[in-house]
DNA sequence: GGCGATATCTTGACGCTGTCAAAATCGACC
DNA sequence: GGTCGATTTTGACAGCGTCAAGATATCGCC
């Protein structure tokens, strides 16, 4: 076995995991310091010695939900049974919504004013969120390579707006304003078909 | 003079104002029932008299925010002054995103998690909210019938696809992430360009 | 093997929050 | 003038994030 550590034992990631599960089931308002102390079985102020803040609690959650994203975008760009790539841009998009729709909580940590606004991103959030932006970057510059995408504009314009596209489409999902989760699929079509059909004439 | 109240005066619409001076300088996690109360001038429980909740006040000040884009909108629709039906919409557009942008922590409250997912949202304003996007739609409709928007699919799809693509922009703006103020331009003309040019073939 | 340093955890406390219950105050109406 | 109901206040409760001190266990080193 590695090294433990001394009355609990890899506290850290019980905490993680116990956050995780709560923001789960009861939402991230449903989640605090106290509470989730006393679901591992620790005192009130024992995770502040493995978190400054609760504010990087939820930055290392976040993390985490990055993480998944781009291991999920990988998998998509890598598999080399994949058709042409309208078809990857497709697979791409209904995989992110479907994330955002699973993973509400996570999503909106990622994302959300909570962290954003409010609170302040840990620097290594910062650094795995931009690269996660540079990912999908990426990729949108493949898109226009092979006439997916406009290539009127530069690739990180164009990145810029899809993503909007994408992440308004996904946040109204969740926060179950305007668009109802039946319709969802046709939505993301029509986003997909009016990204995508938009050629320079 | 009109019925007026009993020992303030009025109280009801001082404290709609006191708590929209407030979020506005200090964020909507800085407005508090007590704090508010305080800045009023009554006790602690008095604002409990005119708003169920806090939840009620919130969504009182969300309902001015869509009573005044709404409002916004009309003026932009009704200008005889308003050239085609493209220039219409870019307009349209870009005062969508100012409003964000001049009123961040009202625009907040009007589409955020807050209320929508946390909170409850009051009947009127539901009601007053489905109003403005129906008006939305009937906007996107004529812009279909102009031929400035692709009528592929039904106005409400596009509407809901078009409209996520400007809220995702507002949401990405406010909470800072991935879009810096100076791009916004930009960004904005390449999400109208992306949406305004998809012709069917 | 013992010891001091250090990481970890607990207890106590402070000020803040939203909001309920009961008491006090006031205006209007019969 | 007395009563009623609307309004406001005071008091209280449970919950929150987190700081300061003290307790405890583990590690590195002699």
């Amino acid at each position: 076995m590695t090294t433990k550590p001394y009355h609990h034992g890899e506290l850290r990631p019980a905490l993680v995991n116990a956050a995780n599960a709560i923001i789960r089931e009861s939402g991230i308002e449903g989640l605090s310091m106290r509470r989730l102390a006393d679901q591992v079985g620790v005192s009130r102020t024992a995770p502040y010695h493995h978190f400054k803040d609760k504010n990087a609690l939820l930055c290392a959650i976040a993390e985490m939900g990055f993480k998944e994203q781009n291991s999920m975008t990988r998998e998509i760009l890598d598999d080399p049974e994949n058709g042409n790539s309208q078809a990857v841009f497709n697979r791409w998009v209904r995989a992110y919504i479907r994330f955002a729709h699973e993973n509400p909580e996570t999503y909106d940590l990622m994302y959300g004013r909570e962290i954003w606004k409010g609170g302040t991103p840990t620097p290594s959030l910062q650094q795995i969120s931009k690269a996660s932006f540079r990912l999908w970057v990426e990729l949108v510059a493949k898109m226009q390579a092979h006439g997916v995408l406009p290539d009127r504009h530069s690739a990180l314009r164009t990145g810029q707006a899809s993503w909007a596209a994408l992440h308004g489409m996904a946040r109204l999902l969740i926060d179950g304003i305007y668009i109802e989760r039946e319709d969802l699929e046709e939505i993301a079509e029509t986003v997909v078909d009016l990204l995508t059909r938009a050629p320079a004439d």
